[in-house]
DNA sequence: TTTATTTATATCGCACGCGATGTAATAACA
DNA sequence: TGTTATTACATCGCGTGCGATATAAATAAA
């Protein structure tokens, strides 16, 4: 049964290498007090303020009944603000609060620091980027439903 | 603020396809009643069985706080026994059952339904099985701690 | 203009994943 | 041998992820 073992799988390696990355993060952004998801959502809105809840939920490939708690709890700690549109009453509209923005200074420093950790451990960064965009073409074709 | 860019970050496409890949395998694993981390110890235990919790803690790079409660849910779907190893009462030895056993027959077909689903949204399944290769690497350097 | 359907979020329940901590058994050592 | 340290799991608390379902607003249909 060779196929059945583990390291023939291509399903184990992308699982373990996501949480390895996300271990990785973890004390960069423990020092900024926030989690790895709450982390990507503060990407976008730095990228792009003002989105509704369903811009973030499609950018990240994440469900509403996983966007909804996570956004409530950004806006518990006062990083975000949730407020209804006013042209449709179903939207909600997420905007970046003072300390969400002020977040992004500290925040910018942290994927240089990764991608030096990642080149201590001997991957190889233009390998590494390679496959990021590789994986992204993937995404493409897989995150459409 | 180029670098802050969600698509320019190299942890969110490991993050995604990871996800997106456990939902590939979903409708498989649900005609089987198992969920993805059980499948995964499955596939470890019918490559060996009789392994302590520890071992199967390492090979999934799973802390012992995740593994534990996950072995208890599979225990309670009679997949497998969990007993304490007479030579040493700290570790707990996990043994498949005939029902775990007997599951290796549906699950063998399992990835190579996968790899075909991949084919079909125009993923090079070469590309694919390099990328496992390299990220295996890397998992072995940062696997380690 | 009612009624039915669709859309955008939210709620519920459950299974992870993990940091922090606890506990019992073994090993090390004074 | 008695004490201390280490090891192997387990427990607790919390934050995701997601299937299933609910709710309210907007849109389409009758």
């Amino acid at each position: 049964m060779e196929q059945l073992k583990l390291e023939n799988q291509i399903c184990f390696p992308f699982y373990a290498i996501s949480r390895l990355i996300t271990r990785a993060y973890q004390p960069y952004l423990e020092k900024l007090g926030i989690t790895y998801p709450q982390y990507l959502v503060l990407l976008v809105l730095w990228e792009k303020d003002g989105l509704a809840v369903q811009d973030i939920s499609e950018k990240l490939i994440l469900n509403t009944n996983t966007v909804t708690p996570l956004l409530k709890r950004m806006e518990t700690m006062d990083l975000i603000k949730r407020e209804k549109a006013k042209e449709d009453e179903r939207k909600v509209m997420i905007h970046l609060t003072r300390e969400g923005k002020a977040l992004q200074a500290a925040g910018a420093s942290v994927p240089l620091k990764l991608l030096e950790n990642m080149g201590d451990m001997a991957v190889d960064l233009d390998e590494l980027l390679g496959m990021r965009d590789k994986i992204q073409e993937w995404i493409g074709c897989m995150g459409n439903k």
